[in-house]
DNA sequence: ACCATAGTTCGATAATCCCGAACTGTCGAA
DNA sequence: TTCGACAGTTCGGGATTATCGAACTATGGT
């Protein structure tokens, strides 16, 4: 059950978390961590169509970048949004990103 | 005094906008753009030490992204941020990210 | 022990970024 | 009207980053 690395939140920095989020495929999967914590790498990219390779990557960044936290669970790994951390961080950052990502258009 | 080509309010996408704000340069020249409106390019990166060369990648990525808007003024482009149509179209994205990408750490 | 599962690592290709050098178009002065 | 300076763009290359198939690692179940 131990976490991946990740920067503090005092070390979170604005740019590299919009360079994460600036993603099709990222943004959708911090949508559905945010719906289905918890959830698992493949579970959350479901449907997407992306490579599991492509995916490791992807949480890679979105977790060097601060917004996901990652949690060795057996063979899976539990992906969390960090929202307390962004939202003492970079407060009324991301729920607007959150609520316009899933807009219908 | 004509626009160069950008996309129109309703095309706007989040992804690109998120993605054109999610670099440390760009992030620097929108927070200046709205300090000092129908700035020029160059006057925006001032002190930066960003080549021009660079520089127009960069402001060609915000412009087709729809963060900003640049008019052809003589031999200078006049740059503005579209604060009314981001805001229409992604109300409350824009003000957090220019006020946090303000804060001095 | 064996196999299936969940993800990672590796390596190669593709796409993107950065920036110097050369170029275009405009203004102001002679 | 020609000249030169100025503001940016375009071009080309090298460097960085992204994608993804194939092989690999580690865990859990039987």
């Amino acid at each position: 059950m131990r976490p991946l690395p990740q920067p503090a939140r005092e070390a979170l920095t604005l740019a590299p978390v919009l360079h994460a989020l600036g993603d099709p495929v990222r943004l959708e999967l911090v949508r559905r961590a945010e719906d289905r914590p918890e959830s698992t790498c493949a579970a959350l990219a479901d449907g997407l169509g992306v490579p599991l390779s492509t995916l490791t990557n992807h949480f890679r960044i979105l977790r060097e970048a601060g917004v996901i936290t990652m949690t060795v669970d057996g063979r899976h790994r539990r992906i969390r949004l960090r929202t307390a951390d962004l939202a003492e961080r970079f407060p009324g950052l991301l729920d607007p990103i959150l609520r316009l990502a899933a807009d219908p258009e």
